[in-house]
DNA sequence: TTGTACGCGTTATCAT
DNA sequence: ATGATAACGCGTACAA
């Protein structure tokens, strides 16, 4: 076959071509194609045939060009660590996300950001009009992130509060709107469930100090018990180890104390293994409270563990509303949004 | 200046903008920005500095009407459960091709398909040229993907050689290009390594028979075995409980097996456990192979399993390059890239 | 080397 | 209700 420049070129059928198979405009069949209003329901029903017969998909990026909007949403992770993929926190809030996307039509593109060399490219990605909008995902401090996405004047929310952001209420940085759990009142209703069954001496794991939730659980410790000394505190890293060894040293510290609330679920089973291996019971020697009740870590420790239950893939979801809500606000002069705060829920089992 | 156009509206400025600012015409302009070939250099200097000054950024839409590529590849992930967040693999697979898309100045758009009822958004978004090639991440059998993969016409490449790609050689079905490691061949070598050390009575542990990898590996086992009894086979879903399900099996059938390969290391590792449990001792009683090397699994066994370790990561990045170059040559009458089988290297520990 | 002019496929604004 | 037609922002033959 000496001609036939077809091969894998065949070129997709074009407005136009609809529009002469079905003998009408390319504004009607752009009317049809889109909400379908003002066009005679034969007349539609032709142009829709021809659409079929065709086989004709709009052209994404003309469109993209005269109306100014991508359809898609920039997922950024900020996690120099692949491991995030293993982090079933992670998982869930992509999940939602993912899923409240594909409800409002719109495309996850995935940021992946190893580290501050990625930030010009992330910029310039921003900047191209390539998304509607961004959502970051910060677990760890963030760095110059929020400035960065900031600069590029793209509707964004955060998942988790940035440290950025005042630690509540009115910010003082540049209101970054996000999505985050009640971590300061999950905390407290742990601590004071803890109260309530008459425990005295309650310890606190804490997470890192980089990352927001696990400040603002250690404040809804201080909160509940004003009293307590600086040696009823100790930091861990999130993991189950530091968990097990910040337990170490609490009850070395105070071999008196009869309860413990873990900032999370990991934290909270590895304290359990050092209670366990130092012949101590729970809950009758020790209460123990986690927060999270990530499925993964609860289901396969002993006894069940009592939790601050939050409902990730919901706050997902959440992001992705509220930004849509702020694209669909563009240039009203709409402020900044409030951060929107999940309720959080303490889920009574066997350890306390 | 009165005029300014501020507002929460700044318009993004353009090419024209640029060009008027260097004193120049579009076309320099945009020369400059792309190869930048053919402008003599203080010309170019002077554009560069418009850029700058301007924070000009091309506009993606535009850009990709015209040159017909949209510098995105789709990433399709066909798995109903959200858990393969948390395989291992999958992180490796995607961090490996998200690094060389990186590496490509392009976007990665993830397509998370969990059911056949997203079938069709999947093909109209395919269809819809907002990408230019995709990437199908099949772990399990992926049913109708392949067909419906096949029917965009995009350049496409599937991780892990799919059910419809014939067991090797030349395919039955429409050849589609896949990375996959060399499953046959690693379990061959798996199992040699165990005859070598002189057992008589090696086992497998198979995988489920819905994933290619998991029959490969069956083919390799058989293959240097060819005399091995099919009560020397039990079949496993890849996991721990599977695993050592299996090799109580075995166990109860053969109790004079002195070998076992398991077709992944998780696997691998519950069966340890029922050897264990059993009072058998490993190696000495029977020793144990496994496969892949995942990091997170064979860190926490005891003894060191010996394996045979696959690079996920570099799959991903192949899987990237095989499709750039598809998407290189397309029009040029090449026929579909042969799949590309990376290598399997045994890893000895103690195990075996 | 640089500039001119056209076309990419849509949507939106007008007439009709 | 429908149809011309002008943007949208850019790349690129082609001309200069």
């Amino acid at each position: 076959m000496p001609e036939q420049t077809p091969g894998s070129g065949t070129a997709r059928p074009t407005l136009e071509a609809v529009a002469a198979r079905a003998g009408v405009s390319r504004a009607t069949v752009s009317r049809v194609v889109n909400g379908g209003a003002g066009v005679r329901e034969p007349v539609a029903e032709k142009v829709r045939r021809a659409v079929e017969e065709l086989g004709y998909v709009p052209n994404h990026a003309a469109r993209t060009l005269v109306t100014r909007r991508s359809g898609a949403i920039a997922v950024i992770i900020a996690e120099p660590e692949f491991r995030i993929f293993s982090d079933p926190f992670f998982a869930q809030q992509i999940r939602g996300i993912s899923r409240e996307l594909t409800a409002h039509d719109s495309q996850l593109v995935l940021l992946w950001v190893e580290g501050p060399g990625d930030y010009e490219r992330i910029a310039r990605y921003l900047g191209g009009g390539h998304v509607d909008g961004a959502l970051a995902l910060s677990l760890h401090d963030d760095g110059e992130l929020p400035a960065i996405v900031a600069r590029t004047k793209l509707p964004s929310v955060f998942g988790g509060r940035p440290v950025t952001a005042g630690p509540e209420g009115p910010p003082a940085a540049p209101a970054v709107p996000y999505v985050d759990c009640d971590n300061r009142g999950g905390a407290r209703a742990a601590v004071r469930h803890l109260v309530s069954l008459g425990r005295k001496n309650i310890a606190h794991i804490a997470g890192p100090r980089d990352q927001t939730s696990a400040l603002d659980r250690a404040d809804g410790y201080r909160e509940a018990l004003p009293d307590a000394g600086s040696e009823l505190i100790a930091e861990g890293a999130f993991t189950e180890e530091s968990g097990a060894r910040a337990m170490a040293d609490l009850l070395d510290r105070r071999p008196d104390l009869d309860a413990v609330f873990a900032a999370n679920d990991l934290m909270a089973a590895g304290a359990l293994a050092t209670l366990r291996a130092r012949g101590l019971r729970v809950p009758r020697d020790v209460a123990v409270v986690g927060f999270d009740d990530m499925a993964s870590v609860v289901d396969r420790i002993d006894p069940p563990l009592t939790t601050v239950r939050q409902d990730v893939e919901e706050m997902g979801r959440l992001m992705v509303r509220l930004l849509m809500r702020m694209l669909s606000e563009r240039d009203s002069g709409a402020p900044v949004p409030e951060p929107v705060i999940t309720p959080t829920v303490l889920v009574r089992r066997a350890s306390a």
